[in-house]
DNA sequence: AACGACCGCAACCGCGTCGTA
DNA sequence: ATACGACGCGGTTGCGGTCGT
């Protein structure tokens, strides 16, 4: 009945990843760039499917991509995005193009959901009196309710095409711009977060010592130049195994073009590492759907948060960031109405 | 120190969509 | 037009780490 697995079960290996893995995957989409899934694992060896060949490298070896904690805007973002978009985390993560939709899946589902909870109660119980909107909106009819749900996801759409293309024309004012601004510098943030990437797993690699320097995931924020400083299998490497693993586990010419010294991953050598503009606006042509028609309502209650004290939180940030003003309006300023 | 509960993240699974023959 | 394969997405799970008792 069911669609067939991706690949047979019988000698395809699941868990985690080992750094040797990620390694052999790096070089070889360092050699013909992401896509052709299917054909990785046979063609590199990795004893994995074509899913999770893909699923390993958009989730945490692709370069760009930031890890460790959420800033404030970027759970504002997300909060926004997703009372907009709902559970569309690709889209979602599409406005956060370093975050990764796992990552942003997690960090709603482990945090913002609880915090909002947290504000969704004291929202109520501020609100008991049913004076104000979370309460009201029981109070519509359904047919009223659903054509007024139509009427701002219409106007949220507009306005949302809106800010997409004041960003387009690179406005300053936008703050989606200005979000995404650093991934857009060629050559800067993209490559150093690749070598910040690929230096978190060979760090991993490295940690035969139990005594990691950094344990948790702020070994995110390795930087550009500690990836630099990374000898392999050089002098200041302690084990010897380590030079004889690599030079093992990697195709040839893989440590020489990513890893010689002061020739790692410049926008010469790793033309893959680039963020595409695609990566960055997806959502331009409308492909990955700000689009609700059709989607049941279901779905969209569950999403939908109490957005009076969820509001002001939000908007305490747009003080200091005057220029979020205009995307955080866009998401709340309309539907906060009946809410 | 030992144990259990809880949390967060990486990875898997199943389904939907898209492209192509 | 349709059947099929490949890819993408969202929900869920499992495991390792952390915290509290």
């Amino acid at each position: 009945m069911g669609r067939p697995p991706c690949c047979d079960k019988i000698g395809v290996k699941k868990g985690p990843w080992t750094p040797e893995e990620d390694i052999i995957l790096v070089s070889y989409i360092q050699q013909h760039g992401p896509g052709n899934w299917r054909a990785v694992p046979s063609n590199t060896g990795l004893l994995r499917c074509s899913k999770s060949c893909r699923l390993r490298w958009t989730n945490y070896l692709r370069p760009g991509i930031k890890r460790g904690n959420f800033t404030e805007h970027e759970e504002k973002m997300i909060i926004h995005l997703q009372a907009l978009l709902g559970n569309r985390w690709a889209a979602i993560a599409s406005y956060l193009p370093q975050r990764t939709d796992n990552d942003i899946k997690n960090y709603w589902n482990t945090h913002l959901r609880k915090k909002l909870k947290k504000l969704q109660g004291s929202d109520e119980s501020s609100t008991q009196e049913g004076t104000t909107s979370s309460s009201s909106q029981s109070n519509f009819s359904k047919g009223q309710w659903e054509r007024r749900l139509q009427t701002d996801i219409d106007k949220a759409k507009k306005a949302l095409c809106e800010a997409l293309s004041l960003d387009k024309s690179d406005s300053p004012a936008n703050p989606i711009n200005l979000t995404t601004a650093q991934q857009t510098v060629p050559g800067s943030s993209s490559y150093a977060s690749s070598a910040e990437n690929i230096s978190r797993l060979l760090q991993n690699w490295m940690k035969n010592s139990p005594k990691s320097s950094q344990s948790n995931s702020e070994t995110t924020t390795t930087t550009q130049s500690s990836f630099n400083n990374l000898s392999i299998g050089s002098g200041s490497s302690s084990s010897p195994s380590e030079g004889t693993i690599i030079s093992a586990a990697t195709p040839e010419g893989f440590d020489s073009q990513l890893f010689s010294e002061g020739n790692d991953f410049t926008p010469e050598n790793v033309g893959i590492f680039q963020v595409e503009s695609k990566q960055i606006f997806p959502n331009l042509n409308s492909e990955n759907g700000i689009l609700f028609q059709g989607e049941s309502k279901a779905s969209l209650e569950e999403s939908q948060v109490p957005l009076t004290l969820l509001e002001k939180w939000l908007f305490d940030d747009a003080i200091n960031a005057p220029s979020q003003e205009e995307f955080m309006g866009m998401a709340l300023g309309e539907s906060a109405d009946y809410f």
